[in-house]
DNA sequence: CGGGTTACCTGACGGC
DNA sequence: TGCCGTCAGGTAACCC
């Protein structure tokens, strides 16, 4: 489901929501694992803790309080919302003390609930093996890209989903990246020249931030954290047009499984 | 370790 | 109307 602008969009829609530092009043958790067991000491940990900052680290959301920081991940299908209803997969509510209520909902639970103790955000399991920030122009550079590339035999779009070599880019923003670098998802990644590696950093990021600002890209269930869909979807270049003109050459946009996930792509004008 | 496959889970949709 | 197969924005646990 939500990709690194989507995660973006909601963080930006939380932060807004919670800028006013709410105290947490409460937590119930309405089962005890979604993917993996949420621990059982994350209510009495939150409780009474004023929220002070939702940052984003890769796809990853961190809900900060001073004693100690939740961590949440989407899956596919997961969201955040002030809640004025009750959904059957809703998993988790957070009852602030003015009155208001954090919902996470997830119907596939292939999303996470744990707790990061302050500071130890490099020692979580869940984020210490992370790659760079795509949006990062000093850590996520041509040459990092190249050289980590050099003895990956993987194919090219496998490669930049790989969250250890970058964070954020899942099955969409792959596909479109790729169609926009002129580079073919299967290319081996080691058979990458250092100037596709800069067309790739170049389109992984403008990408990303052209989605950023149109809220996301909204499929079927992803929703900004204020319940709007994203707009990104209506500029897909490639994604799910399988057989479609490309709106470059006009000829049939191409399809194929790669690393187990759909791919789109056009024969002609990806190398 | 690198690379490939499968499993996890619910729901929507299309074909019969 | 219903049943059945397929697919979905992610990731980790398995294999070799």
């Amino acid at each position: 489901m939500p990709e690194l602008p989507e995660i973006e969009t909601v963080r930006k829609g939380l932060e807004n929501i919670l800028k006013n530092q709410p105290v947490i009043k409460r937590v119930i958790l309405k089962r005890a694992d979604i993917r993996f067991p949420i621990p059982p000491t994350l209510p009495k940990r939150l409780a009474n803790q004023p929220i002070t900052s939702v940052r984003r680290r890769a796809k990853y959301l961190l809900i900060e309080t001073p004693k100690v920081i939740l961590l949440s991940h989407l899956g596919m299908t997961g969201s955040w919302r002030i809640a004025t209803d009750e959904d059957k997969h809703d998993h988790c509510y957070i009852e602030l003390a003015d009155g208001r209520k954090l919902a996470f909902c997830d119907p596939r639970r292939f999303g996470l609930l744990d707790l990061v103790e302050i500071g130890g955000e490099e020692k979580h399991p869940r984020l210490k093996e992370l790659g760079p920030e795509p949006l990062d122009t000093k850590t996520f550079t041509t040459a990092y890209l190249f050289q980590t590339s050099r003895k990956r035999k993987v194919a090219t779009k496998v490669f930049i989903m790989n969250q250890n070599i970058v964070v954020g880019v899942g099955n969409i923003y792959a596909s479109e990246a790729l169609f926009r670098a002129g580079i073919r998802p299967t290319r081996q990644a080691s058979q990458l020249t250092q100037e596709e590696c800069g067309r790739l950093v170049k389109v992984i990021r403008e990408v990303l931030v052209e989605s950023i600002k149109a809220g996301g890209s909204t499929i079927s269930d992803y929703r900004q954290a204020g319940g709007e869909e994203g707009g990104f979807q209506l500029t897909f270049q490639v994604y799910d047009r399988a057989s479609e003109p490309c709106l470059k050459c006009k000829k049939p946009l191409r399809s194929k499984i790669v690393g187990g996930r759909s791919t789109y792509w056009c024969s002609h004008c990806q190398k």
